[in-house]
DNA sequence: AATATTTTGTTGCATACACATCGTTTTGAT
DNA sequence: ATCAAAACGATGTGTATGCAACAAAATATT
């Protein structure tokens, strides 16, 4: 039976206290929503005690569902997708170098197509920092979401929802994209070798692959863990790049084969 | 099990101090990559009283660059939705409500039209509880998030973002609605009137309308304070309802209005 | 160098939150 | 209906944070 506060929805009266379980998923939901919420508030919100928000709490960061913090939580990373997470993770300071320079390369007033990842969600980043008025088209909602704050303008494609990278994918995407051409395309990969580019999930490399066809120049942003590793769907052929932003020089090989390509490399140096 | 990873960015010449700036520059750094920073982990890592952190907290908070918490900081929430002030507080439990009641009145296997705002943000979270494998086509990115994570199949409109509802709106996004026929649409608005549904944006009343004309059935959430109210723009005419999902009985104008329109009245009731 | 200005630290106090404990209510099963 | 288990709320105590005023230090200005 799955409960009884179902019965008194479809006896139309809803606003019972809801019970544990349904009180952690609104939690869940929330944080999906916004970055962070405080115990006094949804306590107010769920009509219980703190005490027992404070439990909920204690209990979805023991599942490392949530993050605690001094009168609230936050979730994991901002409305991202765990799996997406754990990629994230490591390589964090590389990425937000690799963006930061990359970023430099938009100017004012240009357009610019965005892909979905990790990687370009800190180019949306370091694109809002820094105030850039382009205009952009892109099919991942975080892109669209941190740039639309902004002073660029956003627009997004349509497409079917994918939970995996909070991004849009699809036929509908690529025939939306064949009517746009844009002054440059900025994409990233999971894979970057002689053979070109390419992405385990083959509905995300046929954006990419639309995206390159549409723009002026195009730019690949991409990690040097990812290089030399060919996956399963091609985004496209090396030719095709203009510029290429990375944390470290490639090897011999996919350095000559970069350069046949007249691929411009950008190294994002640490700091020093 | 938290990593020190960012610690690389933070003050590497041990014994000068970062100024003031520069600090204030790195905390919203480290709110692009964490969505949560706490004041005494700050003040520990830049070396600085924690009255000086809260005075950099403040003073960013004060140019919206970071939402405020007990003991920290978040990212801003990403205009996700704005109503979460103190005023409207009250009538949360209302929406609440309203959505829990017009999420049973769909069911597995239907297609529908969502638009955007508050009100249908709740609504795609209690359909996610619900579990409800339905495809839904939205123009509000909130709601494609909610239920992109659940058991629901979700199609999202292209279009120009707009911040204020983190939505779609334009042309593109009309046309991509004309596209398609769904079983049911379920939208808000700002206000209800004899004279119709209402809005005080042109451009997402031009979505409503648009999804009114391609449902087979069409329902209406709406708070009760929004009735008797004529906004800027209409959104559609009463005949072009089927049901209507609010929390309180309309007063006998409307009432009657609705009722000659053949409108089915829906009121979402508090338990007592 | 001396002074003005800004920034930061310190202190004391008020408030909000955390945590453990225990009594009460609700729930679920028999 | 009765009972046991779970969930919840209330209380008290301790700790962390917030706030305001003022003092100290760093910085800028002349």
């Amino acid at each position: 039976m799955q409960d009884r506060s179902m019965l008194n929805i479809a006896a139309r009266k809803v606003g019972k206290k809801l019970k544990k379980q349904e009180r952690r998923r609104q939690i869940l939901l929330e944080l999906k929503l916004r970055p962070h919420v405080r115990i006094s508030t949804l306590a107010e919100r769920f009509d219980v005690s703190p005490e027992t928000l404070r439990r909920d709490l204690d209990a979805l960061a023991a599942e490392n569902l949530i993050d605690r913090a001094h009168g609230g939580a936050s979730a994991p990373s901002q409305g991202l997708y765990p799996p997406l997470n754990e990629r994230i993770a490591g390589r964090v300071h590389e990425r937000e170098r690799i963006a930061a320079v990359a970023a430099q390369s938009v100017h004012d007033g240009e357009t610019v197509m965005i892909d979905s990842g990790s990687t370009t969600i800190e180019l949306a980043k370091a694109l809002a920092f820094r105030s850039v008025t382009c205009t952009v088209i892109t099919n991942s909602l975080p892109v669209a979401m941190t740039l639309g704050h902004g002073a660029a303008d956003v627009m997004l494609c349509p497409g079917e929802y994918q939970s995996a990278e909070s991004a849009v994918i699809g036929t509908e995407t690529l025939e939306f994209l064949r009517n746009y051409h844009v002054d440059r395309c900025m994409i990233g990969a999971s894979a970057l070798s002689e053979e070109g580019i390419s992405e385990t999930v083959r509905g995300f490399a046929a954006v990419k692959r639309e995206m390159l066809r549409r723009a002026a120049t195009c730019a690949l942003l991409i990690d040097s863990e990812k290089f030399g590793i060919t996956g399963l769907a091609s985004a496209g052929k090396l030719d095709e790049l203009d510029v290429l932003f990375t944390d470290a020089r490639p090897r011999t090989g996919l350095l000559a084969a970069l350069r046949a390509a007249q691929v411009d490399i950008v190294v994002a140096e640490a700091a020093s």
